[in-house]
RNA sequence: GUAGCUAGUUAGGCGGUCGAAUUUGCAUUUUGCAAAUUAGGAAAGUCCGAGCACAGCAGGGCAGGGUGCAAGAUAACGUCUUGUGGAGGCGACUCCAAGGAUAGUGCAACAGAAAUACACCGCCAUAUAUGUUAGAACUUUUGUGUUUUUUGAUAUUAAUUAUCAUACCUCCUAUUUUUUCGCAAAGGUCAUGUAUAUGGUAAGGAUGGAAAGGUGAUUUAAGAGAUCACCGGUAUCGCAGAGAUGUGAUAUGCUAUGUAAACCCCACCUUGUGCAAGACAAGGGAACAACAAGAGUUGCCCACUCGUUCCCGAUAUACGUCGCUUGAAUGUUUUAGUAAUAAAACAUCUAGAUAGAUGACCGUCCUUUGACAGAACUCGGCUUACAGGCUAGUCUACAAGG
RNA sequence: GCAGGUGUAGUUUAAUGGUAGAACUCGUGCUUCCCAAGCAUGCAGCGAGGGUUCGAUUCCCUUCACUUGCU
């Protein structure tokens, strides 16, 4: 799981990366990503209000944090907001997972590491 | 055995890897390690009722809102229990917002003579006019005249009717049967018939959810609870019961249908806002206005209280800490009570986050993928959703056997 | 989380408890050499389930969806 530090957990911080962020959209899934100052990388997940129930909201949470928690080590000075839409219900694990390696790699946040 | 009824219970189990929150302890102050705990029966809907907090410590009056059989339970309730009355079921049993319709007002489409109560048709009496005493009227029989008579289609209608086609191709004549109306003759009844006016009457008059207690008789000019019998209703009294009410006797011939989940009347309850409530830490300066306007704490009135805005000031419409979980608590036993529930004893501490933890993945077993569903101040209910599994009953019905 | 509001035809809307009315759209016909406009005509509806009532879009209850404010 993610740790306290790697965690969004202001509104001001939110809407700072909703406004000033480059946003990429994959359909299922919407990030928005910008610089930080901290050398950790920090995440906020939130999910469409009309997905399902409380409980597949809670469960689709579940699996993004722990998804997340791989990328802690991988990257650096980013503040990245991963938003879930209707679509989601139908993912497995797996096949999540692979749809956020995509997007991590198509919005060039993982690359910065290797370049 | 099958089908039910009632009451309750459970809500996948085990193992591995990686992780989150809170508390406690130890080491240490960047934090680390260990242990314990970590979502439901509905956490849901927010439909009721309370606690708690603030406001003037909860003022007066009106309006508004809610509830509505009795007694009891409860902190309180629109909840629950046991009864009463009614409805349903063969039954165990289940369901019911179940006060008042002579306090007043409103509404009741269409249909129907008439919709709350009169009028009309009808029946009857009286008065006037007129007809008839050997036939007006009523009734029976006979004769005679006129109209109609089968089938299908179309249009229309409440019924009917109209048109067209068809039959025996058409027309004419005669006979028989049935129905309606008219005429004539004969027999019977026996004093009234017709028209108009006045009065009586509510038996009958196609409808409708509802037509003034129902059925049958007596009486009457005709009728009518006017009278009687049975059934139903209402009132009083007695008895039983804590009461709703039940039951017996007597009286009343019963005067006004339904609707109050229409307004309303009666009885009882009701201040408002909701933890984004609120508490903690600090105030200072400037501008504008003036006892009016405006604001506050509710729809209105009375009463009462109060200036407003901006800037600075510990990031100050924020953030932090508290509120926050020991509580009308949970479990077991006993006692009281038909029961809801209450009392006592013993034991226990059982989520408390703040972008929001309570999990992710894998393996394995079972009914093979485990339904409905995620705490956000806390309780008591109600309502709604829900795959299955399990337990109990001197429980019920049917079938079979003893 | 707390407090409200609204659901009527494909769309925008109206309504006293007595069987729902308009406008635009859509279909058909007339008109025109053809289209448009115009005229005539038709189809299509009370979010869902119960209750009260003789009768419910309307009154009451439950439920579903959408939506507003506080942030």
């Amino acid at each position: 799981m993610l740790k306290r530090e790697n965690r969004l957990t202001k509104r001001k911080e939110f809407n700072y990366v909703y406004r000033k962020g480059s946003k990429l959209n994959f359909g299922q899934i919407t990030i928005y990503s910008i610089k930080s100052k901290f050398a950790f990388p920090r995440f906020g997940i939130s999910v469409n209000n009309k997905v399902g129930n409380a409980v597949l909201r809670n469960k689709i949470k579940r699996r993004l944090r722990s998804i997340l928690c791989e990328y802690v080590e991988k990257i650096m000075h980013k503040n990245i907001i991963v938003v879930a839409h209707n679509e989601v219900i139908d993912l497995d694990y797996q096949s999540l997972k692979q749809l956020v390696y995509k997007a991590f790699s198509k919005g060039k946040i993982i690359n910065e590491i290797n370049s």
